[in-house]
RNA sequence: CGCGGGAUGGAGCAGCCAGGUAGCUCGUCAGGCUCAUAACCUGAAGGUCGUAGGUUCAAAUCCUACUCCCGCAA
């Protein structure tokens, strides 16, 4: 079977993985060009993109998928799998492949289409989420799924571990839908469109906490949030609004009653104010320092509110 | 060289601008009080103020270089 991969983000990894160990092994990758990154600006690589060419596998790196077609066409692809590239494909890439092009996607469609659904289904409090294989068309994530495979998200869950453990479904996803595929034995199942959700992708100003919001949805946010796009609130430091990241754990403590973003320092827990109940924060970072307990923090700048 | 903040006893901070005995809130240790306690009282230990130079009678504080940490942006 010949196979071209395509994808950027490190949730692909644990699929892209599979594939370079149990084949068919890919003609190539095709992923999104180095991008400057960090304090410095330093131009780095995609993770995938170092395993690819460690695996001395062709990479593809053009700025726009669709300045790569004829590449990909002079391979001749059975399939085209698609996952966290971070460009939408259109004709003719998206109909080069003989057999099909397919996208892996981590949430149970028809629900969170879109770049944000891991995020979305903590967020959300759901009790499970998932990942789906899906023909690429036009419209994004709303293709026929092929195969779905949940996975219930725990009390604890945060962005990053949800993230790990769908890379690792998507790679068993993966597995089975070329399988299928490759006997015909693959199902193909429309969404309905009607039950269909969105979520964008997020930026950082998404991590606003608002106080004004239930405890419980907070606790939520900090948890889907973390580590991309983080949480934070406002304080004032000599004058001066400083910006302070709140980590998970956090402790929702119901019945409290505070005024939202008012802070309350007692028996070393340090409570904000919310909505509906209040929220005990455990770890933080201000701005310009490393991350520390709550209650250090508190120790030596004594703020008494966030906004 | 993208913009910016920071480095002070074990923790978090103040002091620096206007150089001149190192302070606060905790923690630790000892003792006391208490039925008891993360509570309270008393006392103690613990810092070459990131590193290296420079200016000065005198540098945590002023100047220069360097190392490390972090926020933004991407």
């Amino acid at each position: 079977m010949r196979l071209v991969f395509i994808a950027t983000g490190d949730i692909a990894l644990p699929a892209f993985r599979r594939i370079l160990a149990h084949g068919p092994r890919p003609l190539a990758l095709v992923t999104q060009p180095d991008k400057p990154v960090g304090r410095h600006l330093t131009l780095t690589p995609a993770a995938i993109k170092t395993e690819a060419l460690a695996a001395h596998l062709t990479v593809l790196q053009p700025e726009s998928i669709g300045d790569a077609a004829e590449a990909l066409a002079a391979l001749e692809p059975d399939i085209i799998v698609v996952m966290a590239y971070g460009q939408i494909l259109r004709p003719p890439v998206l109909t080069l492949a003989r057999i099909a092009t397919i996208n892996l996607h981590a949430s149970l469609l028809p629900k969170y289409r879109g770049a944000a659904c891991i995020q979305a289904a903590i967020d959300a409090g759901d009790a499970t989420t998932g990942v789906c294989s899906m023909h690429l068309v036009r419209q994004l994530d709303a293709g026929d799924v092929i195969l779905s495979m949940p996975l219930p998200i725990t009390a604890e869950e945060t962005g990053a571990t949800l993230h790990d453990r769908l890379a690792h479904l998507a790679a068993d996803v993966l597995t089975q839908t070329l399988a299928q595929l490759a006997d015909g034995s693959a199902p193909r199942t429309a969404q309905d469109a009607t039950r269909a959700s969105y979520v964008s992708k997020l930026v950082r100003s998404d991590g606003r906490l608002d106080w004004t919001m239930p405890a419980t949805a907070l606790e939520r946010r900090i948890r889907a949030y973390d580590p991309w796009p983080g949480t934070y609130t406002m304080t004032i430091e000599g004058g001066v609004e400083k910006r302070l990241k709140i980590y998970p754990p956090t402790v929702v403590v119901p019945h409290q009653v505070l005024e939202p973003g008012r802070i309350l320092w007692e028996n070393g827990r340090c409570l904000v104010g919310c909505g509906q109940g209040a929220l005990e924060l455990m770890t933080v970072q201000p701005e310009g320092a490393k991350r520390m307990d709550a209650q250090d923090y508190l120790r030596g700048r004594k703020p008494e509110a966030f906004r």
